[in-house]
DNA sequence: GATAGGGCTTCCCATCATGGCAAGGTCAAG
DNA sequence: CTTGACCTTGCCATGATGGGAAGCCCTATC
């Protein structure tokens, strides 16, 4: 299997499988000899891990961790659930942050016209916020 | 005043604050006969906006948007509100991408033992997800 | 067998917003 | 006049990804 039909096989491109490769998350692929890259099934399964792991948000730190934990069939599974957890609690605070952020946003849109005149609570707020802000109006 | 005073008065680092004059989002700031950069009570009224619009996480790009019809006495809220709708709307998007992430970790978590052996639904999950991922069980 | 098209290789550059470091000029206080 | 804190520019790094160029390889078709 050459990079390609591993690219299309996992949803990996091509450019992050060498990547991932350059930065020591995955094993250096076997080569033919005109120095193709060779896939097997194993690889093929290590990438899907990989994607699946990013996809749920996972840093490639995080996901090395994870992978480790994955070839070590000896592992707590404590150990996974910590690493889960601690990416749950991240996720969660970043949430909380935007939600903020669109809060404010939609307090002080909410407040603007949004007419053809210049007087605008957002720019106001951005400006200085020593307008009533959200919630002490 | 100096770049360190405009920094420690808007909170924005100073390497940022030259960064900002270097693409353009802030005219070049004055100079001193020994070329130190001079900030006036404008500059600094400036800065804060951009600040506070990066802190409610708008990029630099639309940062630049606002600072326009800030200074354009004869925009319509009408503007501004769309830039700050769009923006709300990208927020959502990512919250709801990351909610989704954290609902798939929690399940899987309170799925996991979490104790010394090695059987883990988490890494089940990441290695093929054909196991009851969510909702389907 | 020659040629064309597509796939592979490496290497470099760009993104976005930010920080760090280094070498050198400047200013104010002692 | 020295010291230390500040300023200047310039380069490099981050994290994860894409783009592109130059050159080699493989396969199918003529």
């Amino acid at each position: 299997m050459n990079i390609g039909q591993a690219s299309t096989a996992t949803g990996v491109s091509a450019k992050m499988i060498r990547y991932y490769e350059s930065i020591g998350l995955i094993e250096p692929a076997g080569r033919t000899q005109s120095n193709y890259r060779v896939y097997g099934a194993d690889d093929i399964h290590e990438l899907r891990f990989i994607k699946r792991a990013r996809t749920l948000g996972f840093s490639v730190e995080e996901t090395a961790q994870l992978l480790a934990l994955w070839r070590d069939k000896t592992r707590a599974s404590a150990d996974v659930k910590r690493v889960a957890l601690a990416h749950v609690a991240e996720l969660q605070t970043k949430i909380i942050e935007l939600e903020g952020m669109v809060q404010t946003l939609k307090h002080l849109a909410d407040c603007c016209g949004g007419n053809e005149r210049p007087n605008c609570p957002i720019l106001e707020d951005l400006a200085g916020a020593t307008t009533h802000a959200k919630g002490h109006h």
